[in-house]
Parts: C-alpha cells; structure tokens; sequence
DNA sequence: CGACTAATTGAGTCGCTTCAATAAGCGTGG
DNA sequence: CCACGCTTATTGAAGCGACTCAATTAGTCG
C-alpha cells in the first residue's frame, strides 16, 4: 500500500519527447554521490524516464515491513528511517538515510522493513521492477549499489557490537559521533566530522536506534553536557566541546 | 598477518596447464549454492586458478578486524564466526556462515571484523585483489554477489531487532528457530526447518551472537526445556518439540 | 576411571526500565 | 509581544531483568 497524495512534482517524466533527454538528472543536486554517479549521461537519462521526484512530509511511510517492495529511490533532501518492530509494538529503526543514499529493497518482492520521513523529504522514486531490469542490464550501476550495499552491512555489523555489548552512556557517545561523521560528509569537501549539528531525530526516535528507553537517552545527554563533553544549547542541537573524550567514553 | 601453516591442499592451482582446465571446481562441494554458480565452466576454471582450497581448524582465526583485507573466501565445510570487539574485549558476533556462503570484504583495503573458525573447516581462498579485478570483468558474478550481500545486510537488520529490542527469552527461543532455518537449508531440498540439528558453537559463542551471557543462554535453554518446547539431549544437540510455541516466544 | 572443561544452577547486585511528576520549548491567538 | 496550551524533554523514585560471582553438576577425553 503506497500513499502518495502529493501534487505531481515538476519533473518532466511525462514529457512527449523520449531517450538522451535531459530528464531532470543533469540539475539533480545528488547525481554526484548517489548510485547514478556510475552512469553515463545517456544512460542516466535513461534511467532518470522511470524516476518520479516526489515529496515526503515528515512522518509519512514509503514502505511498509513486510509489504511488497514496489519501488526503490534514492534520497535527494531530507532523512529517513528504517524500522522493523516486534508483534507486539516494539520498534528498532536499523538504519538512517541522509541525502545521496539509496533506499528499498532490488531483487526481493518483500520489504524486511518500513521506510519513513524523519523530517520533510525529496526522493527520486523508481518502480522497482524497472529498477531491478534496467541494473541488470548496467554492471556499472549494479557494481557502484555493491559497494554502497557493503558499506550499509558493514555499518549495520558495527551497530550490532554497539546493540550487544555497549552501555548506555557508551551507546549514546558512538551515536553522537556517528552522527557527526556521517552528516560532516558532505560528498564534495573531504568530509569532516562536524562539531555543531542538528539533529535530525527527536529523543524517542534517538532510542529507537539505540535500543534505549527516552528516560535513558535523555540523562546520558545530560551526563554528558554536565561533564563538559557536549552542549545542547537547543532541543535538536549538538555542540561538541571534547572530541576525545566523547570518543573514549564510546568504547572502540 | 594471515597464518596458514597447512599442508598444500590437493589441488592442481600450480599445475603447468593453465586456462579452461579444470581447477577442481567442477567436483566443489558448494558449487551450485556459492557464488561461483553465477559463472559459465570456462570463467569458473579462469577463477579457480586464483583459489586455494584451505583446511582451517577450530579457533583459527582467517582475517582480524582492523587489519588489511588480504583475502576473500568461499566457505566448502563448516561454520565460521564473524566478530567484532570493544577495546576492552567485550565481542559480539555479527554473522556466522555456513557451506556456500561468501566471506570477506571485497572492494575495501580493511576488514571490519574478523573471520574464525567455529569448528573444523574448509575454505576456497582468493586473494583480494584478484578477486576484486576478477568481480569487476564479470557482471554475471557481481550481480549474484549483490544478491547474497543484500540477504545478509536483512539478516543483520532483523538481529539488530533482537539486540535492540527482544528480552533474554525471545532471543534464544529466535536463535533457535534462525538456525533450525539456516542448516535445513541445503541448497538442494526444497529448505525445510529442521527439528533436531547439532548446535556449530559453544554457549559462549551463542551468548556473544544474542548479546547475553552465557549464564542467561544457559538459564533460557533450560527455561525452553522445562517448558516443553525443546529437548536437549547432548550439549550441543537441540530437538525442537513445539516449534508453533518456540515461533511465539520469539516476539514476532 | 579420573582430571579437566563446559554447562547449569543459585544468590545478590547493578543498570536500565517503568511510572510519575516537573520543566522546557514552541506554536497560536489574544 | 506575551500568555496559554500542547508537545517534548528532563528529572526523580521504585522495580525488575540480566549480570556477576560462586558453587555444583554434567560431559569429554586421555
């Protein structure tokens, strides 16, 4: 079940004139870092026909666990969540999508979990049929989207030591860090950690991914603003006063 | 550092007569269920002549985390364990593979964890770089490789679920059923669950996969045999009773 | 059969959760 | 602009589940 009651975007997918025509991708803020930088400019505009830029409010869910996988996109502006949940409510967001990011599930008629706007959004949506087809048809794109799918399971590998066998207060150290890694890199420059940043995820979203309870992440910030490490001069804002010692209270 | 003081291996890698001959992979074990199964006879020789078929004894550790990725492999016997640590020595393990399955980090100078042997076992071994040029001229391969890479990165997202989310109870009664799935899984039959399997990994090793200790995974299994819904007629022998039952203590 | 290792079981402690109350932001409308 | 109400976050107190430490039992292998 996809729900997109969003006024068609203005992206000329519908446009009469066909093939090596600019479709949008030539101005797309993320052609650089997304899985299209592999293509060449034809095949692009290739590819860039089947893509339909739409907007995602804050909130909204792309995908659904457990649904069929209809569609895959990439992230131009915004961020999302993944989650699974257990039967009875439980929810475990496994990873966060930032600008560039490709997201849902090729080659798999099931999504293994939701996909939902953290804050307002841009995707460059693709039917995943269409999609699977035309990677199988370009070893270019399917060898740039290993490379991307290897860093994910590596990224989600290191999360499973920090789920198993961290603290609390080492949990929220490593997600601080994480984050300030993550959103430093910027594709162009040569990505530097960021010592000020807001925070794309309010607190209960913050224990989600850390397997924690709200109460918890909240006094370990606290912990760590009292101990001069942090500031949180706004609710969503970080501020980053001790590097190392931040990294030495998140355990590897 | 990679330690492999193993007699040469009954296979003709250094023979004279190169290309289009067999390497041995006309006979391997694993050949329809790994990677390999993606080529045609004579790019499968062509790869072969980079593999060494390697014994790999018990607590022999294949790659370390950190260290340069020196090596891929596919897996021909046994079980392997797939590690990471915290500085002070806390491990968890994020993933475990069995015949077939592909291990190493290709396209990346650093492996993110170790490998280790869980029980005595057998490799096909190539080294990285060969390997990675190999992948790149074949698209067949890297697309096959895509595919088991995107079913590992889901696996490890729904154990991000137990680690993050489950209660002692429902991870091992998970546990349970995730192996009884993955050893029925013989590639050939059709993949049914099984109902009595030999664990591959000591309670320790089952305490650092769920993110517990080993009293608790003790006291768990007992609580499960009381219960009966399992039996546990050796120490590492599981005959699972009531699997409807084992399925909703597992919490989803 | 005896020595050693692995696993189980018990008792007490600790860290995170739960439940509850307070405080701080934040948008809205007077 | 500030008061108001609502949402989100913080802080406190009590409870509970998993851990730690310790003792016992069951396998395993020479």
């Amino acid at each position: 079940m996809l729900v997109l009651d969003i006024p068609s975007p203005p992206l000329p997918a519908a446009v009469p004139t066909p093939r090596s025509q600019d479709s949008g991708c030539e101005s797309c803020a993320v052609r650089s870092r997304s899985i299209c930088a592999s293509l060449q400019a034809e095949a692009r505009n290739l590819l860039g026909r089947d893509g339909r830029i739409v907007s995602v409010p804050r909130g909204r869910t792309l995908v659904w666990e457990g649904e069929d996988s209809a569609l895959v996109a990439n992230l131009i502006e915004g961020a999302l969540k993944l989650s699974t949940s257990t039967t009875d409510g439980r929810e475990q967001i496994v990873g966060v999508a930032y600008p560039g990011d490709f997201i849902g599930r090729p080659f798999n008629d099931r999504s293994p979990h939701s996909v939902t706007a953290l804050v307002d959004s841009r995707c460059c949506l693709f039917p995943r049929a269409a999609f699977d087809r035309f990677a199988h048809d370009h070893p270019e794109l399917e060898h740039r989207l290993l490379g991307t799918v290897l860093d994910e399971l590596d990224r989600a590998r290191r999360w499973m030591l920090l789920l198993g066998r961290k603290s609390a207060s080492e949990r929220v150290a490593s997600f601080v860090l994480e984050l300030s890694e993550r959103l430093g890199d910027n594709g162009c420059a040569p990505a530097a950690p960021l010592d000020r940043f807001d925070l794309p995820l309010d607190r209960q979203q913050i224990a989600d991914i850390l397997g924690l309870t709200i109460e918890t992440v909240s006094r370990q910030l606290s912990a760590l603003r009292s101990a001069g490490i942090l500031d949180l001069p706004a609710r969503r804002t970080v501020h980053i006063l001790d590097r190392p010692r931040l990294i030495a209270r998140a355990g590897n």
